[in-house]
RNA sequence: GUGGCCGUAGUUCAGUUGGUAGAGCACCUGAUUGUGGUUCAGGUUGUCGUGGGUUCAAGCCCCAUCGGCCACCCCA
């Protein structure tokens, strides 16, 4: 039988106008997380299982991880997520690093699940994190990167906004203010995840369900229609949450002071499926409601070097897949068109006796630096020639052929304004660069 | 895991009530033997996803399987 051409399912084969593409993603984040200080980073493709098992939550485990046991009987797993790796080497070398700790990485990472829109199998996922800054300046700072990204690709905030919710208030109303035991509190976190999916009719059925006492039920409810900062802010002094307090009206002045504000939304339905978040929670959404889909998410966590007996340490951190990016800057037209290549020179001969000068000044432009130089690896007719620059992209074209191979010239065109100018290539091979450079 | 639609040339797709395959784009060649993008003429390209079945005959009907898209479920 014969072997598929296909690529494994819901895996890309990334031709080049793909991984040009892609490049220009991977460009615009190293970009962004360099001009905010953030280090590059990378780990292993296969982890143990039980390090995902620690902290990252049955479902991830049970059906979404792609693993095997090795020939030294190890269960391990294709990183399904960058944090856990992330966390252990942080846990290696904290002790050593100057605080706070900023990484960002680009892996790709694999889940088992069915393919559909905006999501594969395996995908490329932009991982930034802050280990060791003080609460909420870290949460600010890695909102900020967020936001930087996005812009840099030309977004604004009437395209995307990014939707808040605190993991500790959240504990705290249901846990302290409902009273309810940890089980309930966990099925209310599944029922108000999908709150915005469902009916009122669906959602309240569901609530009933849990057979709330009166009090807890009011107060839920209460909670479900906060619908910003301010009225959260209110909700907090009115049932005396303190610290949260506290968090919540710093996270909002130094939003405000740094005018990121108009991207921040507060929203009571954002709680997030990983177990390891404690603090801050988001998720950015596209705001075209045809696009309705969570492109980047994230949250503080400060327990997750505990799993390898470390100390409690603030961390913040969000991942933002290549598939959702590029779903998002498609349908704002922010994504240019990479089907075609680039290239500075094309270079070809008319005869075989020019062929190896061809070669020669390809080698000589390319020591002039940072220039892309392709040559043609057979004599073509002149007519011929012009095709096949075009297919390479190619700014200009150089020619060589019976008259130039005598006088040891070459002649150049510009591809755009049709100029044409004969230079020799011993003698002027300075010009030549300086002309293809303009 | 559940459901819907789909799988035909490199690609996008057409293909009538079953009668042994077609178009655009792309590609190649040519239109006074040293100057392109337009135009024109000609040409190449298929295990019709795979495996069974029904039939004199299957791209078309049936079953299975693999894959794709989408919606659920779930969730980075």
């Amino acid at each position: 039988m014969a072997l598929s051409k296909k690529p494994y399912k819901g895996t890309r084969d990334l031709y080049p106008p793909q991984k040009r593409a892609q490049n220009h993603l991977f460009d615009t984040m190293r970009k962004a997380a360099h001009s905010m200080g953030y280090e590059p980073y990378d780990g292993p493709l296969l982890e143990e299982v039980a390090l995902y098992q620690a902290k990252s939550g049955d479902e991830l485990i049970r059906d979404q991880i792609y693993s095997f046991t090795d020939r030294g009987d190890r269960f391990v797993a294709i990183r399904p997520e960058m944090t856990p790796t992330l966390a252990r080497m942080v846990m290696g070398h904290h002790q050593q690093e100057t605080k706070p700790i900023r990484l960002f990485s680009i892996p790709n990472l694999m889940r088992y699940e069915k393919p559909q829109k905006g999501r594969l199998r395996e995908h490329w996922q932009f991982n930034c994190d802050i280990f060791g800054a003080p609460t909420m300046m870290g949460e600010v700072e890695i909102l900020q990167m967020a936001i930087n990204l996005l812009t840099s690709f030309g977004a604004t905030s009437k395209q995307f906004e990014i939707l808040i919710n605190h993991r500790e208030v959240v504990t705290n109303i249901f846990s302290d203010l409902m009273e309810l035991d940890s089980q309930k509190v966990h099925a209310l976190y599944k029922i108000i995840d999908r709150a915005k999916k469902v009916t009122k009719e669906e959602l309240n059925k569901m609530i009933t369900a849990l057979s709330l006492t009166n009090r807890a039920e009011l107060i839920l409810t209460d909670y479900l229609q906060l619908s910003s900062f301010d009225q959260l802010i209110l909700f907090l002094k009115q049932n005396k949450l303190e610290q949260q307090l506290a968090e919540v009206t710093l996270l909002v002045e130094l939003a405000s002071k740094l005018g990121i504000d108009q991207f921040l939304k507060f929203d009571p339905t954002i709680v997030r499926g990983l177990d390891y978040y404690t603090g801050l929670v988001f998720e950015i959404f596209d705001k075209n409601p045809d696009n309705p889909r969570a492109i980047c998410g994230g949250g503080a966590y400060q327990n997750l070097l505990t799993i390898f007996g470390g100390p409690v340490m603030p961390a913040v951190g969000f991942g933002l897949g290549d598939v959702t990016l590029s779903d998002f800057l498609t349908t704002h037209g922010l994504m240019p068109d990479f089907t075609h290549p680039t290239s500075d020179i094309f270079i070809s001969a008319q005869d075989s006796d020019a062929q190896i000068e061809v070669l020669k000044l390809a080698a000589r432009l390319r020591q002039g630096g940072g220039l892309s130089v392709v040559t043609h690896p057979e004599p073509v007719k002149i007519k011929k020639a012009f095709p096949l620059a075009e297919k390479r992209g190619a700014r200009f074209v150089a020619l060589i052929g019976e008259q130039e191979l005598t006088d040891g010239s070459v002649q150049i065109k510009n591809m755009a304004t049709r100029e044409q100018s004969t230079l020799k290539i011993k003698d002027q091979i300075e010009d030549i660069i300086k002309l293809i450079k303009l």
